[in-house]
DNA sequence: AAATTCACG
DNA sequence: ACGTACGTGAATTTA
């Protein structure tokens, strides 16, 4: 057995393969810079196989060194209409290198030459050197290299598993030897590579003709043997390609390579190197990989203990020392944090952690004093779920410092979660588990014992103390400081007493609506079935799907994934078809509305107050905005007048109290006149016009607004819609129901009549394009990683996302900004009203009688002073004794 | 857990 | 030629 064995990789060929393995989940391989990872990932993956597999004492990545090589100046369209290399590839090359730096594997390459050559050149010297040789590539010419002493190992489709070419095996499989797969290449050609071979000829000629004639040249040679036919015509017109295929499928085997064996002697990984690497590419499943080994090999631990106090009360004392600036975690594992049980608690520094897990102690007086004393400062994970938790134990948390969960959004909303494990791997902290490895996921999660409970939160409490202020110092830098401080961390506070007032819901009026639902709902399906001729389940989109399309024979409009669509656009297209397409539609509004809304709040009514308390997620939504949970309170219904009664059940808490809602009218548009500065656009909002009715004379090049038809002001506002989404002539078309040439005509007048919004939509584009951001008017970030994908429809997207965000996300710091004027104005003022819900460009209140004069003055004023644009803001307010009457 | 549908701005 | 409007959450069925 030869001591020595060289491994020598084909580099571009596994990128390639390893590129396309992983084609499919591209988008999920982007590392936080907007890097895709794919093929680097699958590379790891071959690599580590390989290694272990072959265990090689040198070894060597040899590289493609450019589009042009000697075989060019042989064959002029050698490779030639080869679709060029994705960009989402080219752009992983580089990093190819550092990986194999990482690895401790010298890469290669050579002007003029391709990767083959040098691999074969390279294998011959081993060879002469008695190394056993193994070639890895996803090319199988490369298994004319094949020989006693070198094995030819050909990704299979996986990449990380190959098939071994032994002298033996390619006879097997090819029927020749592997000195003959040149014989083969010079008679058949090669699509891939672009050379042509013997008209005519293909494999299974090619490989006929050796077994007979052995070789090319012996084949000329004796070409007068063979019997007349059109074949032989071909081959004696066709010498010279063939000729010049079987030396471009020829590997060179006496490159000019300046690297010797003595050079690529393999001595192992990098750890370090590596370890920086992986997390530079968010290769989370490779670094817990490093760990272990780490700790296998013995040089290193995981993860540091970490040391902590357990806390009682007969050892309070002992915080007098936190002073300044403390760490604070409350632990609640229930997502809903109005109702959870509390799981334990963590306090401390940099210096001393204290754990426990009885809550009971925070309102042991010394706690309760650190936690509500304005000057020293708390640095948590979630400053909303903190607050809101405390105030359940009767404490008000009150300078709240760094919140890393704000703070990491704020950084970039793609690589943000609910989880501060999770969260600290994402920011390179590793020393602290998920709450998912520690409490366990879904069904079974449960708190573990003491010890590991008590490790878990002092580990959480260190992040926290770490992570701070390395944020901190990244929103400076991108300047995001002001937008921290001055908007999302207040506004945390605020929401939190939003949601801790919650808002009255009428359980009897529900309770009423439930019974008249039930009865109309069993009258429809009873219909249904009759026209149907069958009882099926009507919430089964499947079901539905049969009854309509198979048995009625309706005809099919669209189709989704997994089978027919029965979405409401496709069942209007049938109405008329027949009677039961209406029933079927009514069923849907009012099942919907009982079951989402009727049922769905009556579920989640608080027995102790008669309220449903919200929670709103601060740190979920690309653009800024806020969403609302258990139960979404954004999406009460309002457009359709059965839908809209639920809004009776939300009333005042208290008699003598009104609702009073206000809201900015057309914010977005006002948004997008400031920030494109379109001059005809801001003069129509300076001028108190009807937007859509100004849009409308325009594009329709109408005299005035007297000449504005409701149906032609419904056109222009869906292209109004359509400008502030990202517009396209299909979607247009479709919302309008248009052709999509008219649509197109459409767009083609606006950005002409609106000349400062085509500007802003293709500069905000390009800008993204180049910084891989977009930014609100509060330096909002949003990070487009497929902005220059070469997949249209994710690049697309990206290009909608990139004109839609500043305008959507702008209007969100707008609302966000008016909310904390508000509440510093209700507590300044010392006013009884309550802030009770935000839904994107409106805010409602509850308001004793005797404020409500002031109140319907006040909330506009607030909001529409909330930040100055080149625009006017325009708010409206109504009031009345529901959520519903307030209209 | 994914897919479908539909409620909101 | 490609195949799309932007941002959300909840209920339901199905695999």
């Amino acid at each position: 057995m030869a001591k020595d064995k060289l491994l020598l990789i084909d580099g571009n060929s596994i990128a390639f393969r390893s590129f396309f393995a992983l084609h499919n989940s591209l988008s999920k391989f982007v590392n936080k810079n907007g890097l895709h990872t794919n093929a680097i990932f699958g590379f790891n993956k071959m690599l580590d196989s390989i290694l272990e597999q072959y265990q090689p004492t040198a070894a060597l990545v040899a590289f493609d060194a450019g589009k042009t090589t000697f075989r060019n100046g042989k064959f002029d369209n050698y490779k030639g209409g080869r679709s060029k290399t994705p960009p989402e590839l080219s752009e992983q090359m580089p990093y190819l290198r550092e990986l194999l730096t990482g690895y401790g594997i010298k890469s290669y390459e050579l002007p003029n030459y391709e990767a083959d050559d040098i691999i074969g050149t390279l294998a011959k010297e081993a060879e002469a050197q008695d190394y056993a040789v193994v070639v890895v590539t996803g090319d199988r010419d490369l298994t004319q290299l094949s020989s006693e002493k070198t094995i030819v190992a050909v990704t299979k489709k996986g990449v990380s598993e190959v098939e071994e070419y032994t002298p033996a095996y390619v006879e097997e499989k090819l029927g020749v030897t592997p000195k003959q797969i040149i014989d083969i290449k010079g008679l058949a050609g090669d699509t891939s590579d672009n050379y042509p071979g013997v008209t005519k000829v293909g494999e299974k000629t090619a490989i006929k003709l050796l077994k007979q004639f052995d070789s090319l040249e012996n084949l000329y040679e004796h070409l007068d043997e063979l019997k007349p036919s059109k074949m032989k015509e071909h081959l004696i017109e066709d010498r010279d390609n063939a000729f010049i295929s079987k030396d471009l499928a020829t590997i060179r085997r006496d490159a000019p390579i300046e690297i010797s064996l003595d050079d690529v002697q393999y001595a192992g990984i990098n750890e370090e190197y590596l370890r920086e690497f992986y997390h530079q590419m968010n290769f989370k499943s490779f670094l817990s990989k490093l760990d272990q080994t780490a700790t296998q090999d013995g040089v290193e631990a995981v993860k540091k203990e970490v040391v902590f106090n357990v806390l009682n009360k007969d050892n309070v004392e002992q915080l007098q020392s936190l002073k300044g600036e403390i760490d604070f975690y409350l632990e609640m594992l229930d997502k809903n944090y109005h109702l959870s049980d509390f799981t334990g608690f963590v306090i401390g520094n940099a210096d001393n952690i204290w754990v426990s897990d009885d809550v009971e102690l925070l309102n042991n007086s010394k706690i309760k004093a650190i936690l509500e004393d304005p000057k020293i400062k708390i640095n948590v994970f979630d400053s909303k779920r903190t607050y809101v938790g405390l105030h359940r134990l009767g404490i008000k948390l009150t300078a709240v410092n760094f919140d890393i969960l704000l703070q990491s959004y704020l950084l970039d909303t793609n690589d943000n979660s609910n989880d501060l494990g999770q969260l600290a791997h994402e920011h390179d902290y590793d020393a602290i588990d998920t709450d998912d490895d520690v409490y366990g996921k879904g069904a079974k999660r449960a708190v573990p014992e003491q010890t590991e409970l008590f490790n878990h939160l002092a580990r959480k409490l260190a992040a926290i103390n770490f992570l701070g202020k390395q944020l901190d110092q990244e929103l400076v830098k991108n300047e995001q400081n002001n937008l921290y401080w001055d908007i999302e961390l207040p506004l945390a506070i605020v929401l939190a007493k939003m949601e801790i007032s919650g808002i009255k819901v009428d359980r009897n009026r529900l309770n009423q609506m439930q019974s008249e639902f039930t009865e109309r709902l069993s009258e429809i399906e009873t219909n249904i079935y009759n026209e149907a001729g069958e009882e099926f389940n009507l919430n089964s989109p499947k079901q539905l799907g049969v009854v309509l399309f198979e048995k009625l024979k309706l005809p099919i409009i669209k189709k989704t994934k997994t089978g027919y669509s029965t979405a409401v656009d496709v069942l209007e297209k049938l109405q008329g078809e027949s009677p039961i397409i209406d029933n079927i539609l009514n069923y849907r509004t009012l099942s919907k509305i009982k079951s989402t809304y009727v049922d769905g709040l009556l579920k989640v009514i608080h027995t102790t107050d008669e309220k449903v308390h919200t929670t709103y997620v601060q740190t979920l939504t690309q653009t800024g905005r806020l969403s609302s949970i258990d139960p979404n309170l954004q999406n009460i219904p309002v457009r359709i007048e059965e839908g809209r009664k639920i809004r009776q059940a939300f009333v005042p808490a208290r008699e003598g109290w009104h609702i009073l809602s206000s809201d900015y009218s057309q914010i977005e548009l006002r948004v997008l006149a400031h920030i494109t500065g379109d001059q005809n656009l801001q003069e129509a909002f300076k001028n108190g016009e009807d937007i859509h009715a100004t849009t409308a004379v325009k594009i329709f090049g109408l005299k005035d607004a007297s000449e504005v038809t409701p149906n032609i002001r419904r056109q222009a506002k869906a292209v109004n819609f359509g400008i502030v989404y990202g517009i396209s002539d299909y979607g247009l078309s479709q919302n309008i129901g248009i052709s999509r040439k008219d649509a197109k005509k459409f767009i083609e007048t606006y950005f002409k009549e609106f000349p400062g919004v085509k500007k802003y939509i293709d500069e905000s584009v390009q800008l993204a394009k180049e910084q891989g951001y977009v930014e609100t008017i509060a330096h909002r970030r949003r990070y487009l990683p497929d902005i220059n994908s070469s997949s249209f429809n994710l690049r697309s997207f990206a290009e909608r996302t990139a004109m839609n965000t500043p305008i959507q996300g702008s209007a969100a710091d707008i609302i966000k900004i008016a909310m904390i004027d508000m509440e510093n104005e209700l507590e300044k003022r010392n006013l009884k009203s309550r802030m009770l819900l935000q839904v994107h460009d409106e805010l409602i209140f509850e308001v004793p009688d005797e404020e409500m004069t002031l109140m319907k003055e006040l909330v506009p004023k607030v909001m529409d002073s909330a930040v100055k644009l080149d625009v006017p803001l325009k708010v409206g307010a109504a009031w009345g004794n529901t959520w519903y009457d307030a209209k």
